[in-house]
RNA sequence: CGGGGUGUAGCGUAGUGGCUAGCGCGCCUGCUUUGGGAGCAGGAUAUCGCAGGUUCGAGUCCUGUCACCCCGACCA
């Protein structure tokens, strides 16, 4: 049976919504496929859950064409094996978390590692049960602390997660790549633009991660991408270190005094007119800037670190995150300086009186790490722990030394590719996919462990592949659309064709109900604006804001036994014999 | 969590402390109209976010509170 709009629950709006910004969300609301219901919160009507289970239907073809079974469990979950991976506590406020009658703690699920987990535990004991790939299409929780653009980020959304049971590494590879391709095809399937980048773990743990990221302007992650085909997340660029340098003949350190020198900006004007190069001028780029973080444990506990890199950049707090994760990380503030009065502000350096001051080793006892970008040998500007005091010709590898390397300077445009693959460009995307290989992070702790052919215990190694299916109707909305209304992907489309009855002969309706009935028995489904009442101005507007990409007018042109085929993407439009119209769409 | 903003009918909105809270869209009834958001006539729908307070009188002023939106922080 065709969707009838004389009695399809729907409602279109005339004008956007006043609490929507997000162009492709303003149309989703305004062309009936979705209401709000509280922040991060939305309704599905009928024309949004169509498209939402068209997306489904792709990905449930897919994961199946890639061995994976599919399961559900409770979004509502006891609190204890979220306490045994500590993610009851490493989630933070972002769980919703709630008590039964009897005070007994659950939570909401963000995503179902341990649950799944559990459950192979459960029902499997011996290698030859693997590999087994399982998945789940659910709505999943977060407390975001502030839920965005409509479907992009909400607080509730629909994901599809699946997870990976390998005896082997190489079988966890071998699943992995069996997942990443599945993800190529959906996604070409349902007509996303997308890329995929290195990204970082994160709290998830596991080493080797890639994200699916659709480049556009509203997107929530940088990416960078080379000319070369290098394409990575902002978190997991990896800088190119410069080669070392002689220390050998380098000029000593030298103690200067800097007046009024506070600021890098200020200690390059300085030295510029004060101490000349003789191979250009000072820049930002001489100079070592020495940032002090502070990083809170999931537990609470703070600590400070000392980050050493050129003072032309600046710490990129989410590439600091990601390292330093799962501690939180900000600047050091106020008190964290009144407790250490030793720390300069403005004068602070790696060295002082010619004996180490940050590092482990030094007399702070701060642990001091250093960009890539400051290797052996090379020579810098920096502070000498001491007001209006600077030191210069301080010398990596020869005056001092870094508890370790940290690579969480910003990333640039122009910087260079970690695959030599030519400089970076920056872009911004929404990651609609996310692939893990966790490797044993969750099996051990919640001893899922398999018998191998020795008959002795081996744990198992897993990975865990998400797509955000909610988000990827905002993705399609905001991708396939015009000034007039939205203009669906066939794959997505609520329905193949959308019929608009124009007139009001009774000739007309009955002639659309019969085309839209030889359109069902090609297999094609059917909207059929069959509203007697309504204007054809309204009609069309309304095919148009639905955004059905194939529409057919039934009208005037019934006098020369003619349709109007009409292309919602281009705007063309063309008469055709009624009796052909079924063949011209197939 | 910090900064900015907004709450008046389903949607968009107007509303100097003063009469029964106004308009457009949408909705209902009737007649007319039907290839680009129709016309006429009649009608329904608002505890003005909530709670206090000031006042003869509060949508409007004050205090508190809640919700929502935007920017940032945050965000496998």
């Amino acid at each position: 049976m065709p969707i009838r709009l004389s009695n399809l629950f729907l409602r279109t709006l005339r004008e956007d919504p006043a609490d929507a910004d997000v162009a492709g969300h303003k149309l989703l609301l305004r062309a009936g496929y979705i209401r709000r219901a509280g922040a991060g919160l939305y309704s599905w009507l009928p024309l949004g859950l169509a498209v939402k289970a068209k997306i489904e239907q792709v990905i449930r073809e897919e994961m199946a064409a890639a061995g994976a079974q599919e399961v559900f469990f409770p979004a509502l979950l006891p609190r204890e094996p979220y306490e045994a991976t500590n993610r009851w506590t490493e989630y933070g406020d972002n769980l919703f978390r709630l008590q039964d009658r009897k005070k007994t703690d659950y939570l909401l699920a963000p995503t179902h590692e341990e649950m799944f987990t559990l459950m192979v535990k459960d029902l499997y004991s011996s290698y030859k049960d693997l590999p087994v790939c399982l998945y789940q299409i659910q709505n999943k929780y977060r407390d975001e602390a502030r839920p965005r653009a409509g479907l992009l980020r909400g607080r509730e959304f629909v994901m599809k997660d699946a997870y990976s049971f390998d005896a082997t590494d190489e079988g966890l590879r071998s699943s992995y790549q069996a997942q990443r391709d599945a993800y190529e095809r959906i996604f070409k399937r349902l007509g996303v633009d997308y890329v995929i980048v290195k990204a970082d773990a994160g709290a998830m743990g596991g080493s080797a991660s890639e994200e699916f990221l659709s480049p556009s302007p509203i997107g929530e992650d940088t990416f960078v991408r080379s000319a070369g085909g290098y394409a990575a997340n902002v978190e997991a660029v990896a800088t190119v270190a410069p080669a070392a340098i002689a220390i050998e003949g380098q000029p000593q350190a030298e103690i200067v005094h800097t007046p009024e020198c506070s600021n890098i900006k200020r200690i390059v004007a300085w030295s510029n007119e004060n101490k000349k190069r003789a191979d250009g001028e000072w820049t930002a780029a001489h100079t070592l800037k020495t940032n002090v973080m502070a990083l809170t444990s999931p537990e609470g506990k703070r600590e400070l670190v000392i980050i050493g890199l050129p003072g032309d950049r600046e710490v990129d707090l989410k590439r600091a995150e990601a390292a330093f994760s799962p501690n939180e990380v900000e600047q050091a503030n106020e008190e964290d300086f009144a407790k250490h009065p030793e720390l300069i502000k403005g004068y602070l350096g790696p060295v002082k009186d010619g004996k180490a001051f940050t590092g482990l080793n030094g007399s702070t006892k701060i642990r001091y790490l250093l960009d890539p970008r400051v290797v052996d040998g090379t020579a810098w500007v920096t502070g000498a722990n001491e007001k209006d005091k600077h030191v210069f010709n301080l010398v990596k590898g020869r005056d001092f030394e870094g508890d370790g390397v940290i690579d969480v300077a910003e990333v640039r445009e122009g910087d260079a590719a970690p695959d030599g693959s030519g400089p970076l460009e920056l872009a911004r995307g929404i990651e609609i996919g996310h692939v893990f290989q966790l490797g044993r992070k969750y099996a051990e702790a919640l001893g899922l462990q398999v018998l191998d052919e020795n008959g002795k215990l081996i744990t198992v190694t897993m990975g865990s592949y998400g797509i955000g299916v909610t988000r990827l109707v905002a993705v399609l909305a905001e991708a396939n659309r015009d000034d007039n209304g939205l203009i669906w992907p066939a794959a997505v489309s609520p329905a193949d064709v959308y019929i608009v009855a124009a007139g009001k002969d009774d000739s007309i309706y009955d002639t659309a109900e019969k085309l839209a009935l030889d359109f069902e028995k090609a297999g094609k489904t059917v909207i059929l604006d069959d509203r007697a009442k309504v204007s054809p101005g309204v009609k069309f507007g309304d095919a148009e804001l639905v955004g059905v990409p194939k529409i057919v007018i039934v009208g005037k042109g019934l006098e020369n036994g003619e349709v109007d085929l009409w292309d919602r993407r281009s705007g063309e439009r063309r008469a055709v014999r009624l009796e052909s119209a079924v063949a011209e769409l197939s």
